[in-house]
DNA sequence: CCCTGTTAGTTAGGTTTTACCTAATAATAA
DNA sequence: TTATTATTAGGTAAAACCTAACTAACAGGG
């Protein structure tokens, strides 16, 4: 029992300490280790929007439309994210992510693909099966 | 290969939303939903330390003593710390964790302690030896 | 085709909060 | 006396917001 709990104690904080291992290394990769985790949050947004207006990541995000400039503005000085001109209304510009701002914005779920990479690596098909088994038991 | 890969990435973003849900929730519990990282970080440094004075603090985080002080004064009035003169030299201050500080300080910890309960509850003793034995592997 | 009104993003010029700092001060210890 | 602990006073710089005013571009009616 107690020792039991101990022992999945540890293993799971291993897997969660590999898991941000890899993700920091991501941000450290691109060179913003110090990112906040607003910015991110803005980056995700930006990510799973698709296409993203000034005025829509306004209305998204509840800011006014000069704060949204003034954020893409520093994250184009970042090298996250750049503007791209809408072809039908030369008004509107898209904001996109550049290859960098998605690593960014991905980055916990590469974390994540990470590890699985490892755990396929380490782990034979009968036992990734039972891992999933176990795994899916909880809810 | 490709499938059983998105099923293990599925298994173990579920147990990572399980952790996250449980942390925010320690967070909210305490009133304290927007507490930013630098702010968790420093609390646990002084869990971690056991007996830190102004002074100590202000060294191990490379901050000025009033960066410390005014830092302090604010994690009063959170109720997450409070002040206590130590006996010996009537100079020098204690920070110390109240019941809420050290209920932030080990959110992670505790959200972990909260899956593990999870665990023991819908995995028998020979599905748990066999989860440890899995994740161990993962180096 | 022009005029008018509207919309998209930008600029200018704030405010507020945060997170730090130095210098000076009071209380206590050695 | 001198050194050390924490505090106070007062200040800076950056972050993260805002409103108001502006420019360029579209859209519809006369």
């Amino acid at each position: 029992m107690r020792e039991r709990e101990e022992h999945l104690f540890e293993a799971l904080e291993n897997l969660l300490r590999v898991k941000n291992e890899c993700s920091s290394r991501i941000l450290s990769e691109c060179g913003l280790s110090d990112m906040t985790v607003k910015q991110i949050a803005y980056l995700k947004t930006i990510d799973e929007q698709g296409e993203v207006t000034f005025s829509r990541l306004a209305g998204i995000t509840r800011n006014s439309k000069p704060t949204i400039t003034e954020m893409v503005n520093k994250f184009v000085r970042m090298e996250c994210v750049y503007r791209e001109p809408c072809a039908d209304d030369r008004r509107v510009m898209y904001i996109r992510l550049t290859e960098k701002g998605q690593r960014i914005a991905q980055a916990e779920h590469d974390a994540l693909r990470r590890v699985i990479e490892r755990m396929t690596e380490t782990l034979d098909e009968r036992e990734q099966e039972l891992l999933i088994g176990l795994l899916k038991k909880l809810r």
